[in-house]
RNA sequence: GCUGUUGUAGCUCAGGGGUAGAGCACUUCCUUGGUAAGGAAGAGGUCGAGAGUUCAAUUCUCUUCAACAGCUCCA
């Protein structure tokens, strides 16, 4: 016998041997019917998997992760069981289950497949998953694994199968397909109920871009439709927040193909946004204590040779800007830190000067690969809301976390409170992307670490994410369909002071090298406006909101009114514009809700003959009427407070 | 850059080998209306660009440019 322990502390007995689906069964046969793997000593496993020793136990539904993503590692098999079926003769590469949903990346030998393919493929899933087939698991010796993919003709699988140990190797089958996997999986194909194939891409086999392009089917699987139907809703919503769609109809920026790619240019209502959130961080940074620089878009080549940018990027940049005059050649900025390294060069420092901190909302300018632009969150043209701090060793670790808090007043004041703290490192394995020594790069990575920790920052650790001059903290935001895009980031940086050969004079009369720290709280204010407009919705808070007040007369009698409460609300510096087309008042409401205009102010004889105001607030509706004095004091109060938009 | 999809009016989209259509937006006129779309008239497009096939191309073919999805990349 053998002794299971349950998640709520209850210690059962049972045969060795039993399995998870043998125990839930035990329990209860409404509970077996849901399991789809179990945690067995914390490792996810088959429900239907032997348990021969004492052991902690979880049973794993649809509302735990790892059920979730057993069931859709589970469907991308069932989907590659349908693909041999339809296309015979395709082969594989992988399959995993992702953060919603999965896919499978697979090689159709010069065939294309179409949205239309989808749905057939679709149709084929849903028929053979009412077979109930099992998963079954077995465990196989590399040779055999070889021969059987060498008869089938599989030279991915092979691949895959070469780097793996001897003895380690696991098949599952379920009805007529198999395939090399380690599992775990759910215990049939009858708990997959609703299907859907989301999409085709091209994706590079074992992600690397010399290896073939192979075609990936990304889907996803519920156990019932009204899940599906629901996933499928809240995608549908998301789209809506897209910042590319609301920038358009918000009028905040546009693009112009004759400008260039990748090269937003902002409307008047963006500018004033960014203006806004310009001015916030400013104020922030003023009051401890950065100091306001300015240098110029362009640099001498050989700043950028110095800071090792150029040997690093040259290649794949813009190209550098030639002078009539033979053998000059600038670059456009794509960066701050070698002017600001400068900056600091121009007079000599002493201990007592450190830190000094330099920021300035700097414009850079990068040759993005095409593909990889995307709206504001990937461009050719940006601005950073950069800062280079310089500071003795003994400041890092404080300045650093200063920066921290800095970081996390920005975040808190917007509202965004799911980030994750992405502590990027070097690669394990490649080194050779780096400049400096390995003792300054982890005097660096400590620091770093150290400081989040103090912070008590809840972090992950990438390796290969560090930039080539030292580690970061980025702070990483989702946008409205869950692409995780980078806004902060901090970085300490041993190498460019050594680089640009800084000083300054300790106490001992010596000259010391000083640290540097970059950081940017926003990353870029195109990037960061990009990923608020699709938390908000558009909806922005009413500090930062483009137009505040629309102010909205029932007709032309009121217009002298409106008039009158327009100059009134610009000399409190509140942000209104006046409707005053011939519109009936109904259709100046849908317009200004549309626009998503906080507030609005109905006005018609009745306000003007009391001189009062009829307050609609958007999406909540009439607040009645009030007095300027109390309408004034009910939008200071929110934008002082800041408050976000609900 | 790679793979796939798409490209028709300012926006959202329909159409289709015989040189184009809707709704919204825009202009003018009527309407002066009290909390999510008042009415009428008008204007607006070499159907992304180039080449080919054809008596004829916006429609078919090829090339190219751009957008979108994903991959790769991201100082």
């Amino acid at each position: 016998m053998i002794n299971i322990t349950l998640p709520d502390g209850a210690v059962r007995q049972y045969d060795a041997g039993v399995t998870a689906l043998d125990i839930a069964k035990s329990i209860s046969e409404g509970l077996a019917r849901k399991v789809l793997a179990a945690k067995v000593n914390g490792e996810v496993m088959d429900a239907t998997r032997p348990i021969t020793t004492d052991a902690t136990l979880q049973l794993l539904t649809w509302t735990d992760t790892d059920g979730k993503s057993t069931m859709w590692h589970s469907s991308a098999h069932l989907m590659a069981e349908a693909l041999e079926a339809l296309y015979p003769g395709v082969k594989l590469g992988i399959g995993p289950a992702i953060e919603n949903g999965f896919y499978y990346d697979i090689d159709l030998g010069g065939r294309t497949i179409t949205e239309e393919d989808l749905r057939k493929v679709e149709a084929k899933m849903v028929e053979l998953s009412k077979h109930n087939s099992i998963y079954s698991r077995k465990e196989v010796s590399k040779a055999d694994a070889l021969q059987y993919f060498t008869e089938k003709g599989d030279e991915y699988k092979l691949e895959l199968i070469n780097d793996l140990q001897d003895g380690t190797i696991t098949f599952y089958t379920q009805g007529g397909f198999t395939d090399l996997c380690r599992g775990p999986h759910i215990p049939n194909t009858s708990f997959i109920k609703a299907i859907k194939l989301t999409n085709i891409a091209g994706a590079y086999w074992r992600g690397n871009e010399k290896n073939k392009m192979l075609t990936r089917i990304y889907g996803i699987t519920f156990p019932n439709q009204k899940e599906l139907d629901e996933y499928l809703t809240l995608i549908e919503e998301a789209k809506k927040r897209d910042h590319r769609k609301l920038g358009k109809e918000l009028e905040l920026f546009t693009f112009s193909e004759k400008v260039g790619l990748g090269l937003p240019m902002w409307l008047p209502k963006g500018a004033l946004l960014r203006e806004r959130l310009q001015r916030f961080l400013q104020e922030a940074q003023m009051a401890t204590g950065y100091l306001p620089v300015v240098t110029p878009h362009i640099g001498n080549k050989n700043l950028y040779v110095t800071s090792g940018h150029y040997e690093k990027y040259g290649q794949d940049s813009f190209r550098p800007i030639t002078t009539p005059e033979e053998g000059e050649e600038f670059m456009l900025k794509p960066m701050n830190c070698p002017h600001h390294c400068e900056l600091y060069k121009a007079s000599p420092k002493s201990y007592k000067d450190l830190p000094v901190r330099f920021a300035e909302f700097g414009t850079v300018y990068r040759y993005e690969q095409h593909g990889e632009l995307h709206g504001l969150t990937r461009v050719r043209g940006f601005t950073q809301d950069d800062a280079h701090l310089f500071c003795r060793p003994d400041q890092v670790k404080e300045e650093f976390m200063k920066v921290i808090d800095l970081v996390l007043y920005v975040f808190n004041s917007l509202g965004f409170s799911n980030y994750t703290a992405q502590v990027s490192l070097r690669s394990k394995e490649d080194r050779s992307k780096y400049i400096g020594t390995d003792e300054n790069w982890e005097l660096a990575e400590k620091a770093i670490i150290e400081s989040a920790a103090e912070k008590g920052l809840p972090t992950v650790v990438e390796y290969g994410e560090a930039a080539f001059y030292g580690p970061k903290l980025d702070f990483m935001v989702k946008d409205a369909l869950g692409r995780k895009w980078q806004l902060g980031t901090i970085q300490v940086d041993y190498n460019l002071p050594e680089r640009f050969e800084l000083e300054y004079i300790g106490a001992d009369n010596a000259k010391h090298r000083p640290v540097m720290i970059h950081r940017a709280p926003f990353g870029s204010l195109e990037r960061f406006i990009a990923v608020l407009i699709e938390h908000c919705g558009g909806k922005f808070p009413l500090w930062l909101a483009p137009t505040q007040v629309k102010i909205l007369p029932i007709s032309d009698k009121s217009q002298e009114y409106a008039e009158k409460v327009a100059a009134q609300l610009k000399a409190a510096d509140i942000r209104a514009e006046i409707d005053d087309r011939s519109e009936k008042i109904g259709k100046k409401i849908r317009e200004a809700e549309l626009a998503k205009i906080p507030y609005m102010l109905v006005l018609g004889e009745k306000e003007a003959a009391d001189n009062l105001v009829a307050v609609r607030r958007q999406s909540k509706g009439d607040l009645g009427t009030m007095t300027m004095d109390q309408f004034k004091a009910l939008v200071n109060e929110e934008v002082v407070n800041r408050k976000p938009f609900e």
